[in-house]
DNA sequence: CCATTTCGACAACCACGTTGTCTATCTTAG
DNA sequence: CTAAGATAGACAACGTGGTTGTCGAAATGG
């Protein structure tokens, strides 16, 4: 039998492959009209759905601060893919929506990943793929959102 | 037969194992006398390696500028982890070591990867993990290296 | 009705990346 | 042997994304 590869070797593969698929992801992006976007933009449009969220709840919903979120709402407020409302029933809130540029980057990213996960089902079969899901999902907390997507390799 | 995953599962799932592997890593690390030390500085230390190096080769093995390099070994250094030198042959080198608090960080990870390793192994099977490393080798690229690790969240 | 909580904004700061510029030093070509 | 070019490292300015802390305005609950 052959021996065991290294530990380390294992999360490498892992992140690899995220980037793989997430640098795939964006340059198709780019391709069909929407360069500029970043790997974070978006899961914080994902985050924000279609029916609207707030800052302080993105926030608490991505696992970063208010202020974090804000912060990154203003970026995709001036790239045209969110804007700003306000409640009518409480003063406080501005909510935040996806603008119809928003929606098209939201639509056009899960056309591309499914083709992309189509992709690595061609060079490993349906069923690797389908195991190795299987598998990650296994090792991995059930929640699929709730990654403070930056910031794990930033600030204890 | 069961329907497919949406396709962003996959590159999220890939991330969380990452992220699962890297935590557990950093926590058992701060148990054994390693706090303070974050992901990125794993990578670098691994890329010093016990030969040493300096700050423009650095960057380019790992991918990042030689400034980017210069300012992390300045953090690693301020934490005891590496030390500067100079080189007799060429002045304008300043060759990079592990301190032998580098090189016992460096140990332990190795040690605590391969637990880590084990204990996915356990989980999944024996079988299944290591069809899951292979699958992963057969989509990523062969270089285990040049992870710009972060920055690929960040700028263009 | 007032105390508490929540929301959004602002400021200061840190980590990590980038480009550009500068000097010192090594290398190579004439 | 020298003049020209390439390379190492330092420094500055800037961008992005994150953090705390503070603050006023608005909602909520005893």
């Amino acid at each position: 039998m052959s021996t065991d590869p290294p530990g380390f070797e294992l999360p490498l593969r892992l992140l690899m492959g995220f980037r793989v698929i997430i640098e795939e992801l964006h340059a198709e992006l780019a391709r069909q009209g929407h360069p500029g976007l970043r790997p974070m933009h978006g899961f914080v449009m994902q985050a924000v759905g279609t029916r609207g969220t707030t800052a302080a709840e993105l926030g608490r919903r991505l696992g970063v601060s208010k202020q974090a979120a804000g912060k990154t709402i203003d970026t995709l407020m001036k790239a045209g893919y969110l804007e700003r409302g306000t409640d009518p029933a409480d003063a406080r809130r501005k909510v935040v929506q996806l603008t119809a540029r928003g929606s098209d980057a939201l639509v056009r990213s899960a056309r591309i990943f499914d083709e992309l996960r189509a992709r690595w089902a061609e060079t490993l079969g349906a069923d690797r793929l389908r195991a190795l899901e299987d598998d990650l999902r296994r090792v991995t907390p059930p929640d699929p959102f709730r990654l403070d997507v930056p910031g794990w390799l930033g600030t204890p």
